[in-house]
DNA sequence: ATGACTAATAGCATTAGA
């Protein structure tokens, strides 16, 4: 079984991307982050015909999450985080699907630090981990996917001196995704590719693809369960490439069935 | 320190992204 996240920065403008990357790789479930767009405008009927069932949690404009399964409509178990009640960014949502249990993410990027934005992330990453740990004691086979805007380690990023002030790889994201491995998650790229050196996302500018300045942002975290059924884990680079692509890559990991 | 790209917005300049 082949599980995906995909930031597709913008469902809409990347539609044609989106139908071409589902039909090419054929994976069993994705995870889409950063949809910009309200509910109603979401294209249900593409995502139909090209052979998926889906959930959607939208907002207009920005953000927005959707899970999407091969052949089967994901049953939606919950969607938005606990613990902060004035909280309307759509970004998260969560079903079963498969026999699996899925949560598909988009974390607060926090820039700039410091600031009320920086302050949210730290929040959300709080909330986001209570959810986890909370899905953890239910012992199903589960994942948490998506655009976590963290870079774990220094080599996850093409040149750590130009990301340092970053809020995605500030110590306190480093931090907040460290306390989730060690709840038990297993970050099934870098299970794969420990040296590191794998990026998922460049930067529009500056020329970052062409440069491959890229870093590792999108992540699938596997609990101790499903993590003794992984076999593979990658990025599909080569999409990225394309005409109106998105900043990000679609990264995947395969599991036994 | 700044800008460079891209997407969306009842939009033609601004916000947000990372």
């Amino acid at each position: 079984m082949r599980i995906a996240t995909y930031n597709v920065n913008g469902i809409r403008a990347r539609l044609p991307r989106l139908i071409e990357w589902l039909t090419e790789t054929q994976p069993d479930i994705v995870c889409l982050q950063e949809l910009k767009s309200a509910e109603d405008g979401i294209p249900r009927a593409d995502i139909e015909a090209a052979g998926y069932g889906a959930i959607w949690h939208g907002q207009k404009g920005f953000n927005g999450v959707a899970i999407l399964a091969r052949g089967e409509q994901p049953m939606e178990v919950q969607r938005g985080l606990d613990g902060d009640p004035d909280d309307e960014q759509s970004r998260y949502i969560e079903a079963g699907v498969f026999g699996l249990r899925v949560a598909g993410i988009y974390l607060p990027n926090g820039n700039p630090h410091p600031g009320p934005k920086f302050d949210y992330k730290l929040g959300w990453m709080e909330r986001l981990r209570a959810r986890a740990r909370a899905i953890l004691a239910e012992e199903v086979p589960a994942l948490i996917a998506g655009d976590y805007n963290v870079i774990p380690h220094d080599d996850d990023v093409f040149r750590a001196s130009a990301m340092a002030d970053d809020a995605l790889m500030h110590p306190q994201s480093r931090a907040a995704y460290r306390a989730m491995l060690s709840d038990g998650w297993t970050d099934g790229l870098r299970a794969r590719y420990p040296a590191g050196g794998v990026w998922t996302y460049w930067d529009y500018q500056a020329g970052a693809w062409q440069r491959d300045a890229g870093f590792r942002i999108d992540h699938l975290l596997l609990s101790p369960a499903l993590a003794d059924r992984l076999c593979d884990a990658g990025v599909d680079k080569g999409h990225r490439a394309r005409e109106k692509a998105s900043d990000h890559a679609a990264t995947w990991v395969t599991v036994r069935d």
